[in-house]
RNA sequence: CGGAGCGUAGCGCAGUUGGUAGCGCGCUUGGUUUGGGACCAAGAGGUCGAGAGUUCGAAUCUCUCCGCUCCGACCA
């Protein structure tokens, strides 16, 4: 197909809009592709609603490959569904009344509903299954940013798998991280699967799908290795050993007037921060105050926290702190607290010196075991620089985008919702199910986060708006548009998508245009090679420029790829 | 929800002690141009986010509200 760039909705800006920092969001919009609408809004126009849809159909012929059956549900859905799975408290969940009073939430994700339908069926015969769509996702998010790298509406494809056994989830769950790898492959986009938190999807095993970006929301741990990836929410890092004082027969107080920092503390007695303890007392959502302990140099993750606790928490009050320990902030310990005490991992071995309980005083050589008792737990954020669990190795930091998130959620539905099926001795069972999302539009951010350079997008052929851009120089004239035609035919005509720019515009401003466009093989019709029966090609990736009969421009595209 | 900032033409911005709104880009018309965002000339385009108040007079001062951005909290 050949697509007339004077007829296309393409408002390119020469400019950046003003607040746009993500490169993917600044470029998507220069380049005429979405436009904001509200906040976390947008609306994808042509061009960019032409990339959106090409990794839909990536997506779409990869979940078929695995036996997935394309269907559609509602976005609107009555809240009973989701009282009864308990989810219609999630504070992201839009909510709104018809004219009769009746309830609806918008939906965020569809487990509810795919269940609700899955119940229709009743035997170990209909197993398994895979069901899936691309759906419009409302998520009431406190704060969306970054173009469409965080948005409260957006397209999701979310597939559901139901089996009957563990075996057969598990079956499922690998299908779909290969499937997941391939579109990402020919999406030609560096994807790094990690371990997840199943957050509140609930379940039991997750993996999330980050690409390394300029800008995003996730923090992705990796090993240059190449033998660690994870998020920084769940990742594991081993720090450097402390340097210990001289060992203690027993805990020993030494007064610490005036001090509250670890640094203060370490800087007065002369030693390695890492030879202290730091106390952060948490409530939990029942009310009780839990000592969290992590080593002085260290800061506690609240994720791992959350997941070694097994319930919601919040830091303390003052007034909660004081009345638990009996001590203000600054000189809490575990030795003498009567409460839960959960310490990181490594303060297992070593002795550190710990608050005593008591305002302005501290205890020196305090071991665990000896002096106090807690549940052990990684719950620290790790560092760069910290050794890789797997290797050894150094572990370095990258910015990333989730594109995706695969989980395995046994019964969490298919129970309160009552999907069961029949078993070969007519037992009943709940049936097990998967969920398998991924965002068309976090990938087409992240493949423009991974791909540009200063003049604008540069797409992979696999997803990119057009396969090739034809530029006719001197527009509209007919010595030069008639060839330019004739070109972009002879590219359409062998299965290429083609773009023409057949506008009046002066050159360098066709030029800046497609750069900032992006499109990967670019075309130049004009005066200067047309004496000859040229064209010039230059590939947007490269920037290398051949020059060559305008007849055999569609071998030269198919000898490159 | 806490902290910070910004709302003036399609986009990016200026507007001093209050005196009735401007610049660049873009757009329209005509002309000269045309291989990396041209030039000349003439134009069109604004409830100054909204409301209330102070004042002879408000883009400008006061109050309230709304919207948007960034940081944090949050995040299937």
């Amino acid at each position: 197909m050949v697509r007339r760039q004077s007829e296309l909705f393409l408002p390119t800006l020469r400019d950046d809009p003003a607040d746009a920092d993500a490169a993917s969001h600044r470029l998507l919009v220069r380049a005429g592709m979405i436009r904001q609408v509200s906040a976390g809004l947008w609306s994808f126009l042509p061009a960019g609603w032409r990339v959106h849809e090409r990794i839909v159909q990536i997506v779409r012929e990869e979940m078929d490959a695995i036996g997935g059956q394309e269907m559609s549900m509602p976005v609107l859905t009555p809240i009973e569904l989701w009282e009864k799975t308990a989810r219609d408290g999630i504070p992201e969940l839009f909510r709104l009344n018809d004219r009769a009073g009746r309830r609806y939430v918008l939906a965020m994700t569809h487990e509810e509903t795919v269940t609700f339908h899955f119940s229709e069926l009743g035997s170990y015969r209909d197993l398994p299954k895979i069901l899936y769509h691309f759906q419009t996702k409302g998520r009431d998010e406190p704060r969306s940013r970054g173009g469409l790298l965080r948005v409260r509406e957006f397209v999701m494809k979310d597939a559901y798998t139901f089996d009957r056994d563990e075996a057969g989830l598990d079956a499922s769950f690998q299908k779909h991280a290969r499937a997941y790898e391939k579109v990402f492959d020919r999406c030609e986009l560096e994807v790094f699967a990690v371990q997840a938190e199943s957050g509140m999807m609930g379940g039991s095993e997750s993996i999330d799908y980050l690409a390394p970006s300029g800008s995003g929301e996730n923090t992705l741990v990796t090993c240059a290795n190449g033998d660690y990836a994870a998020d920084l929410e769940v990742a594991r890092g081993i720090p450097r050993s402390p340097t210990f004082p001289e060992r203690l027969e027993g805990p020993e107080e030494i007064a610490t007037p005036g001090i509250g920092t670890i640094d203060e503390l370490a800087g007065f007695l002369g030693i390695d921060p890492a030879a202290t303890s730091k106390a952060m007392p948490v409530t939990r959502d029942d009310g009780t105050v839990v000592l969290s302990l992590i080593r002085g140099d260290d800061r506690l993750e609240e994720a791992k926290l959350a997941a070694a606790l097994g319930s919601g928490f919040r830091l303390s009050t003052e007034d909660e702190i004081r009345a638990a320990f009996g001590a203000d902030p600054g000189s809490l310990g575990p030795v003498g607290f009567r409460g839960e005490v959960i310490a990181d991992d490594m303060l297992r071995e070593g002795q550190f010196v710990a608050g005593a309980n008591r305002t302005g005083w501290h205890l020196r050589g305090v071991e665990q075991g000896r002096d106090f008792t807690a549940r052990f737990a990684d719950i620290r954020q790790p560092v760069e620089g910290d050794g890789c669990p797997a290797c050894g190795g150094r572990l370095g930091f990258q910015t990333a985008i989730e594109v995706g998130h695969i989980f395995k959620l046994g019964t969490t539905y298919s129970t309160p919702l009552g999907a069961t099926f029949l078993d070969e001795d007519g037992v009943e069972q709940p049936v097990l199910m998967g969920s398998y999302g991924i965002g068309p539009g976090r990938i087409m951010a992240a493949s423009v986060e991974q791909r540009h350079d200063e003049h604008g997008i540069v797409w992979p052929r696999s997803i990119a708006p057009y396969d090739a851009h034809v530029l006719a120089l001197h527009g509209s004239a007919p010595e030069v548009l008639d060839p330019a035609v004739e070109v972009a035919d002879l590219l359409a005509g062998g299965g290429l998508e083609v773009l023409l720019d057949d506008r009046a515009q002066r050159p360098g401003e066709k030029f800046a245009d497609a750069d900032l466009l992006g499109v990967p093989i670019r075309i130049t019709v004009g005066k200067k090679t047309l004496d000859d029966g040229a064209v010039d090609v230059r590939l947007r990736a490269t920037g290398s420029d051949d020059r060559i009969p305008r007849e055999t421009v569609l071998n030269w595209i198919e000898e490159i790829e």
